[in-house]
RNA sequence: GCUCCUAUAGUUAAAUGGUAUAACGUGUCCAUGGUAAGGAUAAAUUUCAAGUUCGAUUCUUGAUGGGAGCACCA
């Protein structure tokens, strides 16, 4: 005689066992249409499954995430059985649901095609219109790996093996000629996913993620809860692609990528004119926070490398270079080795420390290139990077003023929506355990401190220490990894760092690693993006254009224009032979974000009448109150 | 690096087994203008290498670059 109680707090009684259909029925007609899934204590249920005790019951609808999931689960499933339909002989592999949709796994000799994905649409609309029911069943394992062996189903099969024994394994059945090994839960039918999905690309991916293993072909789909929440989806990826920095970068004549140099910018005046802006400014803030700039060669010597432990553990991805004379050199991939050379000269005391030198320097990674991708991937990179030397003491601390700069930064560059990621130790690494326990301790420490909201990544740190990940979410919700903090008790001593200490000893320093960008090419890509290369006045590349109404006033626009330049903005003036309204739209496309137009009431005035990009509101003011408050615009407080 | 897709004026695209078309941009000329495209005209293009073919930009193979993923990662 179950007692069902629900989330208000309600109670159902039942005579007999009793289903969440039955359920959903009892409460109401409406909620039994929508119901697509349930919890029971907790635990997410098929909604045949039948009940005999007493227990709390929630029933789930495609508003509650927990039914958009089982949506998506079912699509996928609903996508392999079209696909094995259509192409017999294709095994099913995994099929998970992932953020905004699903994917599946195929093997197959053939290769999917656009027109293929249409035809297993076509045929999955078919499946959910018969509305074929699900039907739940649990199999001994032996009969299953034999079961799926026999069919042809040899990655099954291997996904079985690999369920620990004391789970128990569940078939799902849809309809009377389909079915796959899964946890479930799922729908009832076929007819409950509706019909707001679409495939969206078909790619390789290797067998359980290894590139060691043969490679699958996955076929990814979107899925919704209804036709409107697709469609937002949808123009949502439309966006995305709007604001793309490459198709922005090339549009605004802001850098170029060639086949000459894979994966190296060729920056054109005005983005690296973003490129010194955003130096200069993070000098500035560096200078207050007591960072000594230094600059380091960029090819060093193989030994180096060797000593550091980079030519073994990051070898892969350097650059190296013969000379003619047979010597062999390493282009630098890190700062960090340099870095330390700089510290070595001249005997440091523990005075000296916390010692924070900083460095834009260059490094060249040799990225695979599949990796490559614009100005977030790149090969050559320039990284605002630092290096903190301290004692032990001093680590917790360190690590929270780098943190606060960090978010500070961040903060005026329009971001503050930061959260964390942990990392510690990999297995491909340098130093002793105990080193690493008081690295992961001493960085986690901090990580709590700074109250942020963080995530662990097991064994994702760099190869000499443990590191946390500063992740920013940019205006249309997606989240970019930018800086980063590292805390290293290896290099300094493998380079032979020291200090002297108060008891007249020589010890070896910690150090801290931390670049707040990251990479500057990365993190301009990030700010095109955030953006849609409508950057804020005071890191703009081009600040201002001055219009002339006709040849006649050219000269005030050269004038106006020179004094905007001597009051350290940028400025042109646009004196062609083009009408006013040509002018407007063309400066408005690109983006300059403030236009100034000059005919006989501004001559006569003395003064400008400005449009700010996206406006069309006219601003009349006298020349110098202009330069005065763009002027303090320039600059961040 | 792996799988699939892809490569045409400066840019975005179109077309074809007989060397290519449009728009925007650029140059020149006319129009001298008040807040998102005034008019005319000219120049400019098939990634590279092999193969099939009388003939390849088009078909095949390879290389290289680019794209979507996977793996790797800032």
């Amino acid at each position: 005689m179950p007692i069902i109680s629900l989330p208000d707090g309600k109670t159902l009684n039942f005579q007999k066992e009793v289903t969440g259909l039955e359920i959903a029925d009892k409460i109401s007609k409406s909620l039994l249409k929508q119901a697509l899934i349930m919890s029971v204590d907790g635990q997410l249920k098929d909604l045949y499954f039948s009940i005999d005790k007493d227990c709390s019951v929630k029933i789930f609808t495609s508003k509650d995430p927990e039914g958009l999931e089982v949506i998506r689960h079912d699509t996928a499933h609903i996508m392999a059985m079209a696909v094995q339909e259509l192409y017999p002989g294709t095994q099913v592999t995994i099929g998970p649901v992932i953020k905004n949709g699903f994917y599946y796994d195929f093997a197959r000799k053939e290769t999917f095609t656009e027109d293929d994905l249409k035809k297993i649409e076509k045929r999955m609309s078919e499946i959910i219109d018969k509305d074929v029911k699900t039907r739940r069943e649990v199999w001994e394992r032996d009969k299953a790996i034999s079961h799926f062996k026999k069919i042809g189903e040899k990655y099954k099969a291997e996904i079985i093996k690999s369920i620990p024994e004391s789970e128990e394994l569940s078939i799902y059945h849809h309809g009377d000629t389909w079915h796959d090994l899964c946890r479930g839960p799922h729908l009832v039918s076929s007819g409950k996913i509706g019909k707001a999905f679409k495939l969206t690309k078909v790619s390789g991916a290797y067998w359980r993620g290894d590139s060691n293993n043969e490679m699958l072909q996955r076929i990814y789909g979107t899925g919704w809860a209804n036709q409107k929440d697709l469609e937002d989806h949808l123009n949502r990826i439309e966006e995305a692609e709007k604001r793309d920095h490459r198709k922005l970068g090339k549009e605004m004549d802001l850098f170029h990528f060639r086949e000459e140099s894979p994966g190296s910018v060729f920056w054109h005046e005005k983005g690296w004119t973003l490129f010194q802006k955003l130096i200069d400014y993070m000098r500035m803030k560096q200078n207050i926070a007591g960072y000594k700039e230094i600059n380091t060669p960029e090819v060093l010597d193989r030994s180096l490398w060797e000593k550091s432990g980079h030519l073994e553990k990051f070898g892969e991805n350097m650059y190296t270079t013969t000379t003619p004379d047979e010597k062999i050199f390493a282009v630098k991939p890190m700062n960090c080795p340099g870095c330390i050379e700089v510290f070595n000269q001249g005997l440091k005391s523990y005075k000296d420390l916390p010692l924070k030198m900083s460095e834009f320097g260059k490094v060249h990674r040799y990225e695979p290139s599949g990796a490559l991708h614009g100005l977030l991937r790149v090969r050559a990179f320039t990284q605002d990077d630092a290096h903190i030397f301290c004692t032990e003491d001093q680590i917790t601390q360190e690590c929270l003023i780098v943190t606060n700069l960090i978010l500070e930064i961040y903060k005026d560059l329009g971001f503050e929506n930061v959260i964390l990621k942990y990392s510690d130790r990999p297995e491909l690494r340098v130093g002793d355990d105990d080193v690493w326990d008081k690295a992961e301790s001493a960085l986690l420490e901090a990580v709590k401190a700074t109250k942020l909201e963080y995530s662990i990544n097991k064994g994702e740190g760099a190869f000499y220490g443990p590191k946390i990940e500063f992740v920013l979410r940019d205006a249309i919700g997606r989240d970019w990894q930018c800086g980063t903090l590292q805390v290293d008790f290896n290099l300094p001593g493998r380079l032979g760092a020291s200090y002297v200490d108060r008891d007249g000893v020589k010890k070896v320093p910690v150090m801290l690693h931390r670049a707040l960008f990251g990479s500057l090419e990365r993190f301009i890509g990030i700010l095109i993006e955030n953006y849609a290369g409508k950057f804020p006045f005071w890191i703009s590349p081009s600040q201002t254009m001055v219009i002339p109404i006709s040849e006649e006033f050219n000269d005030y626009a050269i004038k106006v224009c020179e004094k905007i330049k001597n009051s350290g903005m940028s400025s042109s003036v646009d004196l062609k032979n083009n009408n006013l309204n040509y002018k407007i739209r063309e400066h408005s496309l690109a983006k300059i974000p403030i236009l100034l137009i000059c005919g006989k009431k501004e001559v006569d005035s003395k003064s400008v009448t400005i449009r700010r990009l996206d406006s069309n509101k006219q601003e009349n003011m006298k020349l110098d109150s202009f330069l005065k408050s763009f002027s303090a615009l320039n600059k961040v407080s």
